[in-house]
DNA sequence: ATCCCTAAGTTGTCAGACAAAAATTAGTTT
DNA sequence: AAACTAATTTTTGTCTGACAACTTAGGGAT
């Protein structure tokens, strides 16, 4: 039934074919809540459960990036709630970079990319005991493994951009805000060749985290022409197939970036704190 | 009613020492918002706004971890909004980890450790398809650098707790579920020994995603004895001190956990699949 | 057929009300 | 006087209804 059935007469009429009705059955049962794993679930509320319905959605597949979600009436008919905790649950999936919504508009779900997804992390890092020296530990691991996956794993039309990507960055020396975004695109070919999407997905998310942090130490001379240099080494490496060259081409250039980061940020935060 | 000092006649008399006081006073100017550098903030919906700025002022300082919020009648006349869309951002931000509310009781700030804030990494790790192989190297790279940094930087109490958890195992060699608690653990605590909140947080949202296949291959015979049984080798060798002995330990659990886990996923797919 | 404009649909916000749980206060007992 | 207990008051959780602002889609005019 194509034409007739569009009709939302009345609101108890839910047969929409989304992947909501099969979690709202179980949600209709009056017996005690599924024997999950962990602690009382009951307890907590239902904003916050309906929120991390919606999440495991995401995460089972039932819902993908770039799907439209049901009107907030049909939503809440489905789920048994009524729109304020509904709403709550939507705008903190909304805050957190997992759903969209323009007035108007119906919900989306985002692309869901580490980027979007560690912006709000990120806000908090400032709070926090946030070590700089941790988090360059930790891209060390990440990357150089990475980089070693891409030197045996790489496709040729890989390679090929990898090495592309590192030899552009000789236009942009003096141009710091370009260069930011040909280093994004260098690092994620690199990740991206690297052939594990959460080895990948965990370096973009630290990348992205420093982000800010490094906005500042690109701009001081000659940090771009080191860099420029050590990237073409790395791509060179891994044009070669030398993973072990590879590997020390790279954490010559995240100490560089580290050390560069370090002075860049002792340099700012005096004239912060002066405030 | 009590004495007449304290009673809230009209809420129009607000007048408490909060740090929101402060950011409200620019909030009230009728004039067009502030000069802000970025794009227009003002078509953002203000429950996104508001949350930003309760954000802010966790930034900033103004908000410190266990800091009680006002009342939401209160925040919502500071902030000239109604209780939904209030309640919206407070929501939005409890979900995220950085506040905590109880029905009767205040909403409270958080300590705003790492853990409680790596809900992103798990969301963002967890979508896409699924590929038990890739996880499981994703896994072998964290956690056994995590193990080798616990080798090293570990504390006397530390190495005490992690032998006492892999020995305190031989107990629930006939109880999965008891097990799986004590596993959870044994794994954090030799994470946290490791001494980098960065790679332990990666390491746990890893470890998370795995769980409810986990759950499947923990219920086979022999199983168990196993994982105890390599608990105790790794726990031995950190206590040692013998970072070698103790990665090659760690990756014959990982091994041992990956191919247990293929063999119950094998077991159980068909079932489900038959649907 | 293209463009513009109207109308329906959807999210954003507000207001008021009640239930449930916690915090406070008053009272009693030891 | 101190401590425990019960009643009262706060405070969050949820519901209902309504209207404004914006988007989308459909129909009419050129």
């Amino acid at each position: 039934m194509g034409d007739m059935g569009k009709e939302p007469t009345t609101v108890t009429d839910i047969s929409f074919s989304d992947p909501f009705s099969d979690l709202i059955e179980a949600e209709r049962r009056p017996g005690q809540p599924a024997d999950f794993g962990g602690p009382v679930v009951a307890k907590r509320p239902i904003s916050e459960q309906v929120a991390n319905r919606i999440l495991a959605m995401i995460k089972s597949g039932n819902l993908r990036s770039g799907d439209r979600l049901p009107t907030e009436q049909k939503m809440g008919v489905a789920f048994g709630i009524s729109r304020p905790p509904l709403r709550e649950a939507l705008k903190a999936l909304t805050l957190m970079g997992v759903l969209e919504s323009r007035q108007g508009g119906r919900y989306t779900v985002t692309d869901l990319s580490p980027s979007r997804l560690v912006a709000p992390f990120n806000v908090m890092l400032s709070v926090g005991d946030y070590d700089l020296n941790e988090h360059f530990e930790a891209r060390t691991i990440v990357d150089l493994e990475l980089i070693r996956f891409a030197t045996a794993r790489a496709t040729a039309d890989q390679r090929a951009r990898i090495m592309q990507l590192a030899i552009d960055g000789r236009a942009f020396i003096h141009d710091p805000v370009a260069f930011r975004l040909l280093d994004i695109e260098f690092h994620q070919a690199l990740n991206t060749a690297g052939g594990n999407k959460f080895l990948s997905a965990l370096a973009e998310g630290l990348y992205d985290i420093a982000l800010d942090v490094r906005r500042l130490a690109s701009t001081f001379p000659g940090v771009i022409d080191t860099s420029v240099a050590q990237h073409i080494d790395v791509a060179t490496a891994v044009l070669a197939g030398d993973a072990d060259a590879a590997v020390a081409a790279g954490r010559r250039h995240l100490e560089h970036v580290h050390n560069t980061t370090v002075a860049a940020m002792n340099n700012a935060l005096p004239q912060i704190g002066a405030h």
